[in-house]
DNA sequence: CTCTCGCTGGAAATCGATTTCTGAGCTACT
DNA sequence: AGTAGCTCAGAAATCGATTTCCAGCGAGAG
């Protein structure tokens, strides 16, 4: 391994001169900047970023704390940070909580031992790992929920209008009987999602009845499970609002499963898109996040944050959209 | 931040006691060891990643190099390495190439400067990152592609018996005229397909015709361009294989712009799975990868390769699976 | 009883780059 | 001419944990 003295033997100079030609912080004689330049080639010097970071304090790493990487939702949202990270000069550590708080603590506390410079994080229900990072004044962006008592800068989507529109979008279509599958009580997302679907009801002066709603998992297993629930009932509904992917296939596959078939039996919108939703015959609609931008704007506070600890924590709503498809056609009469 | 010669001082011992309780790599008086916890807790001591970074000369962190995270593909692959890396106390750092070789050079280099222990690539057609990762002795698993002159730990997939056995399916489904698009001449599995798909029409006596190959791109829009091309020929294919999903993806597209629908008009087969490929009506026959495994393979294939770095690379080939649904049904006569 | 071996704890060196401090040399102004 | 002020290079301190080296002590063997 070359070191700076090496350079700086080679190139008859001291290595604090070695390190100011390479990181350009001070003006340099030409013909010694020269010779350095010279002997790093010579020697393919390649700086040691690790002893660069212990003399900084702080790294180039951002840490993403998501739940799994595999749903698409996270994928295109972590493509999106990286993006930024990349133009930012950092690198992105992957970090897949599964929504297990011990995960989520064991991730948090590793980016404090390695010193990482910032994280983006989809706080678990307890948010355990989010108070650990908050405590220690990391740069902390959230993402897609929010967590009661941590002041942060967070990026949410709207989710109360998304989920009103998607359900309004149902009822414009003449369906009242209108079940709901969504997630955790404790969850943010969930209760938005369904403060949308109680909202548009209300509008639409539909008395709000609690058996045609389901709290599952937000996982494809508990849309299967809540679906069966739902069918189930002596008066089973003509239409379903779900409040995320996962759960909206584990529906859809309970629905195939008994052979039933949207929009004909049961229409169906879904929250989060699907990738290749168009190819998918029914096509399914869905009220789509903005994911992609969602993981840069995430990036973006984060490097705000970075530069400027001290100024008070911001937080951006973007839109979804609704993307109309075959599922959710008007009922026939 | 609370060092561990504040550590040291507070529980009356030196430096090199604490370091040596933490770490457990020799044994210590219990009363000194208990002592040392003690002024642990009480300080909320955590050590610093970094320095002990620079004094091992290594880090923990995994590199993985890819064209994209948003391949599905690759998600469930990275998912699979992330796994193995978890347990074995690495984290992964994720690099999206953008099949683009000079993004992939530029990681490379990181992965020097930043001392990371461990490099799983998907290499670009030049491999200029593989060949300066190769020079430097980075430990290092290449992934889903073969690289010419890098001897280098190795994980793929049988792709000639896999093109094949997608193809046979579809001469026993009856159908004679077979267009293949397939990527770029300088990549190792769009050649290793190519054979695949030449050695089934072979092996079923028809003569190999190439007016039914295109060489894309491994993208959407190649896809869509090359299923155009085959389209507007005199005499149209009755059946398809698509060497990789993001292709198979713009080739329907193409179909249902023009209004033909797999398999009637031309049935299809793809190779690598798409997400809840089930679900999709007609559902998608694919040759599918197992792209966890194969994450979860070059995991396990770094591990041992930092472990003991003298030993012969060793290439590990996985099996693909033919999942048999509808586009690929029989021919009607 | 003495010598050696083994075990434990502390002092200090070490990893490699950055940065502060110091001093030399030069300019410019009084 | 003398001095204040400036620029720039080098010496040395620094980041924080690990690890080598050494000293002291106790046990066991000869």
């Amino acid at each position: 391994m070359t070191t700076i003295y090496d350079v700086a033997r080679r190139s008859g100079v001291s290595p604090a001169t070695v390190s100011r030609v390479l990181s350009g912080r001070r003006n340099v004689d030409p013909e010694l900047s020269e010779k350095v330049r010279a002997a790093v080639a010579e020697l393919g010097y390649r700086p040691n970023g690790v002893a660069r970071n212990l003399r900084r304090a702080s790294t180039n790493l951002w840490a993403v704390v998501i739940s799994d990487i595999e749903n698409p939702f996270f994928t295109s949202l972590v493509r999106g940070l990286e993006d930024v990270a990349q133009t930012e000069g950092y690198h992105v550590v992957l970090c897949n909580s599964d929504e297990d708080p011990a995960k989520e603590e064991a991730y948090a506390s590793a980016v404090l031992t390695e010193q990482m410079a910032g994280v983006v994080i989809s706080p678990t229900s307890t948010a355990e790992g989010v108070a650990l990072l908050d405590g220690a004044k990391t740069p902390m962006v959230l993402i897609d929920r929010r967590v009661e008592g941590v002041e942060a800068d967070t990026v949410l989507v709207d989710n109360e209008h998304g989920a009103a529109e998607g359900v309004k979008h149902l009822l414009d279509g003449g369906y009242q009987r209108i079940a709901c599958i969504t997630g955790p009580r404790r969850v943010s997302t969930a209760m938005d999602r369904l403060a949308g679907y109680r909202s548009a009801l209300r509008t639409a002066g539909i008395r709000y009845d609690k058996d045609l709603v389901r709290h599952a998992d937000f996982r494809e297993a508990g849309g299967f499970a809540a679906m069966e629930s739902l069918l189930d009932q002596p008066e089973p509904p003509e239409a379903l609002f779900v409040t995320n992917n996962l759960m909206t296939v584990g529906a859809l596959e309970c629905l195939a499963k008994r052979g039933l078939r949207a929009p004909d039996d049961i229409a169906v919108v879904g929250f989060d898109d699907i990738p290749w939703a168009d190819l998918v015959v029914p096509s399914l609609t869905t009220v789509a996040q903005p994911t992609y931008e969602l993981g840069r704007t995430a990036g973006l506070l984060l490097k705000d944050r970075i530069a400027s600890p001290g100024r008070p924590p911001s937080t951006v709503t973007l839109r979804t959209e609704l993307h109309i498809r075959a599922t959710s056609a008007p009922k026939k009469p």
